[in-house]
DNA sequence: TCAGTTTTTAACTGTCAAGTTAATTTTCGA
DNA sequence: TCGAAAATTAACTTGACAGTTAAAAACTGA
């Protein structure tokens, strides 16, 4: 990789970065360009040579979310051993990833109301291979009688609704920190599945 | 109320619906005027008689929305006499409200970024007094030992957050009701508080 | 029926932002 | 160092939409 490539590299990071603490703030509708470009200090039409649209650059950076946490969730499936361990630990990391990039995840809430056509397929077929991994877990914990017999997808979805929630009442400045809230969480949720009380 | 009043009543109610129907689906700032109009054969000149600004609409749209689920759990409170009834009772009819006016609920996810001022702070009101109510149910089921000792922000947060959820995944044409969807929710999240498993 | 009031409409204005472009400046490898 | 390629810019075009208005239509009660 040149030097040139990774200068665009690094450019087109700090324009998406821009990009989403702006549209996580105020909408993607409600975000200009203009706004984007200038808080790095450039103007619109350079935005414009790293992307070809707006929507365009929406898609990369919702993109670059949904992959880094897939592997996330692989890492931590490869490293623990027991179902239970794997699942908890899973949790903790998917809500302290969720509030380290808590701006980014806000945007993308809605994907069918934010892309269309390929790119909707492509962020629905991330997010579903991130459900897989959880449903997963789950099916093996109850496999191993580990956990209650139960309904997967409501369960992983109440377990992902939950976590994902996060985002929308964390407080930076109340008193438990991101690794507090994601345990508390994961144990709380666990409870669900847990068949020992 | 004399007739007149009753039919701008009925007409401001229509363009609640109509507005909510397409924000819904395609969101606040990409649906236009006209659209919300030319749903009721109208054109947009008299949407705005009946409402000052786009932004009006949407706010009398949520207001709504929040007061008729504050007077839904009031009921359950009312009618239900052990604890645990009524916290189940309350998020069974918290999911069938949310499944039957879902479109609206998808709209006011995030009101910080809809609304400001005095509008946001009567939203925020509505869904504090909301939280309350779970939050009073929660306590009274510690303090009856019904529930384990529990931190009751996170799992108030875990619960609605969860139920909120379930906008997003549930679909009408799978084999679930709305009913038995809000029942079984309602049972698992229950295993987070009670006591006896 | 008809006069006054309410409601609706079409046509208009002003603003704002997405995207383009052609000219200028910067960068970097030979 | 120099020239070609890459990157940046200011100025522009275009289209869309919120909100206005003045005139027309519909309604209603006497």
């Amino acid at each position: 990789m040149s030097l040139r490539e990774r200068k665009t590299a690094k450019k087109k990071k700090e324009i998406i970065q821009s990009a989403v603490s702006i549209i996580g703030e105020k909408g993607y509708h409600a975000t200009t360009m203009e706004e984007i470009a200038s808080k790095l200090l450039m103007t619109k039409g350079s935005v414009y040579y790293y992307f070809k649209d707006k929507q365009e650059l929406l898609f990369q950076s919702q993109k670059l979310l949904l992959e880094q946490s897939l592997e996330n969730i692989k890492e931590v499936i490869k490293e623990k051993e027991i179902v239970q361990e794997k699942l908890r630990e899973a949790m903790v990391v998917h809500v302290e990833f969720l509030l380290t990039e808590s701006t980014g995840f806000e945007i993308g809430a809605k994907p069918e109301q934010l892309f269309s056509g390929k790119q909707l397929e492509e962020i629905l077929s991330l997010r579903n291979q991130y459900s897989q991994y959880i449903d997963e877990l789950i099916i093996e914990g109850v496999e191993a009688q580990v956990f209650h017999e139960a309904d997967v997808k409501i369960v992983r979805n109440i377990l992902l609704g939950a976590m994902n929630s996060v985002i929308e009442w964390y407080s930076t400045d109340g008193q438990k920190g991101k690794q507090e809230i994601a345990e508390l969480m994961a144990d709380y949720l666990l409870r669900i599945l847990k068949r020992d009380c």
